[in-house]
DNA sequence: TTGCACGTGCAACAGTGTAGCTTGTTGGGC
DNA sequence: GCCCAACAAGCTACACTGTTGCACGTGCAA
């Protein structure tokens, strides 16, 4: 039976990244998190130490594997996911609505929920699409 | 008739807004802009020497008075733009999607497209929506 | 005309991310 | 197991965006 460890070295050899001690935590942090996560927030769940550039760079060469993608906020911060199963460098499949609560402010990703099509004028011409919505998620509803 | 002026400084009295140098020069830059700027580009675009904090607050108190809105950005960088006339501090009515081309990097508010709804799990309770698509605009499509 | 709340301008600073360089490590080939 | 080239890590320095605190100036209503 293949251990959590297991599965960071496969996922990384899978999309032709090596083998060390940063990009493991890293990608740890992201796939054991529940919601998209900052890079200061990564940093701070990251063993004591580790450089804040040296998470940029693996941020940086994760999302151009395919591993993880971007999810725009409503403020100036660029947050991280893990990307699902699928995905690769060649193509994204990050076809999902975002949800952002502005009670905690984590953001999640609705994977069941698809990002509906939108009619353009002529000679638009759309490579991806971004859905981002706000509001207050199912954790801080106000109790009934 | 009203020249351009005229329309700056009714626009600035509608929403409770002081006349002053600042603001008449920051509204009429967002006002000609075809798409959403940049803090940077809008200083750019102001009389030499005004003061970036005070671009700053400009930007925040004329979002509060819904002036203008924020576009999100696949990057790192808050852009806004100006607001459709009826908009106002209680009701921002920015329901349209944004277009940023890879190519020119403009983004365009498509006033005429309206953001699709989606149906969310239930418990999430929405309050505002954003829809960003990228790709390539009509005055970078290749030629025919 | 006057008072004062609000806007401006300045210095200083915080957060996020990048560039350039040197050192350390991974992993393929022998 | 060892070697070595390519890649990653770790450092300093820096750029950009945006904010805070404070003193001063000004728009505007009375």
């Amino acid at each position: 039976m293949p251990t959590a460890a297991d599965r960071l070295v496969r996922t990384l050899s899978q999309h032709g990244l090596r083998q060390t001690p940063v990009r493991r935590s890293v990608l740890q942090v992201l796939a054991d998190a529940a919601f998209a996560l900052s890079g200061s927030e990564i940093e701070q769940q990251l063993p004591a130490g580790t450089d804040r550039i040296t998470l940029y760079r693996t941020l940086k060469s994760f999302e151009e594997s395919g591993l993880i993608h971007r999810v725009i906020d409503s403020t100036d911060v660029v947050r991280y996911a893990a990307c699902s199963i699928e995905c690769s460098a060649k193509a994204h499949f990050d076809n999902h609505v975002h949800f952002k609560c502005t009670i905690c402010q984590h953001i999640y990703c609705l994977n069941q929920v698809a990002i509906p099509a939108v009619t353009l004028p002529a000679q638009f011409q759309v490579v991806s699409r971004d859905y981002l919505l706000a509001g207050v998620c199912r954790e801080c509803q106000p109790a009934v």
